[in-house]
DNA sequence: AACATAAACGGACTTTACCCCGCTTGCAAC
DNA sequence: GTTGCAAGCGGGGTAAAGTCCGTTTATGTT
């Protein structure tokens, strides 16, 4: 009869059927991006395709762009693993600086792969899945503090070295010459230069 | 009667009535921006407030996003006369170091300053507004480079310098701690963290 | 098992970017 | 002044994002 002064001790998680409707979404949208490009994925399309009307889509991602960033999370944490307890000296145990470069280089990699799903996830209305930049911002932070790099505002400079390192992906501002898709030479382009950066500003 | 081998030596410029039309659209749209806000522009609306057909609006500028992007070039144009022939530091005649700095300043004032058409300039089908961030990274790629910064590769240098510059304000990284929009406190937090990046890097 | 309720669902509806194509017009050659 | 025509114009048409709200359903409670 008495209702408890507070019933909620959990917000009550999601429901089963939302569960997996989330997980065929997802499923679905690899699928159609392996497909036809994520440019071909609409969001009726997709609904249509998981077998699901399109309220329920919009539920779930609130936007286009929020597939893509679920998509990516999923990948996101993955590394995110490996950075905060994998092997050296992209994980612990490494000097800092070896450790910073290890970062940049294995960041440049990770976003070459994932540029096709990224740049979808670039949204006008809200336009860094902040996620993805945060965790970068905060890890290198923290390498340069351990590196004891002495600058008078460590988070300016993290902020930066994270938009260097980012930026020129998702933005795709200019590759060395080519307007092509990013190659694999890019990545090594961009992590050379990513560690000349780290080497000059650590002295 | 007798028909020019190469008739066209140049293309036939552009016609009056639509050189005409173009700078009523900009100054239309300027309107609307300071009245409702960049968001609210439509493309139906200003074409309707301008006297125009919708067809029109499109052959012009093509997409939405090239709207705000002519209405930055104006601007931009502006801007890089007072970094090629304005008085130092900004303009030529200071020691190269000092233009670096003063640039950084410069373009982040200006960035925000045109943040939000700058912001509402970016396309995920074509991303970045290629002119902006290509001329910033020409600028500081010829600084550097009189500033004989002893690096490996200068071009991949000036590519991450420029996104270091820019991406924080395109990107809308994290502000120090508010997700307000930015300041002009932020102007000057993001100009000091340039300056000491460039010292740093310049020793 | 029946119930209450919040959450999830679906699809019609609205809005907006962008395309298409027949009509009009500025401009230059005669 | 007439004429040829490429360029410009306009607005209806399409597709896709995002909103709304009435209906259905999972889940915890009695």
């Amino acid at each position: 009869m008495e209702r408890p002064v507070i019933p909620l001790g959990k917000p009550r998680g999601e429901r089963a059927d939302a569960a997996r409707n989330r997980e065929r979404l997802l499923d679905t949208a690899r699928g159609m991006i392996a497909e036809h490009g994520a440019e071909k994925v609409t969001m009726d399309g997709l609904a249509e395709r998981a077998g699901l009307g399109k309220g329920t889509v919009f539920r779930r991602f609130g936007t286009r762009a929020g597939i893509f960033r679920a998509l990516l999370d999923a990948d996101e944490r993955r590394f995110q693993e490996q950075v905060l307890s994998g092997p050296p000296p992209l994980g612990p145990g490494a000097d800092p600086v070896a450790r910073l470069i290890a970062y940049g280089r294995a960041r440049i990699a990770f976003l070459l792969d994932h540029h096709v799903i990224s740049r979808a996830a670039l949204d006008r209305a809200q336009p860094v899945p902040a996620g993805d930049a945060s965790v970068s911002q905060i890890h290198i932070r923290m390498l340069l503090d351990l590196a004891k790099v002495p600058v008078p505002d460590l988070n300016g400079l993290s902020i930066q070295l994270t938009a260097a390192l980012e930026g020129p992906l998702l933005l795709y501002l200019s590759m060395p010459e080519t307007s092509t898709p990013p190659s694999m030479d890019a990545g090594r382009y961009l992590g050379d230069s990513w560690q000349a950066l780290i080497e000059r500003i650590t002295h």
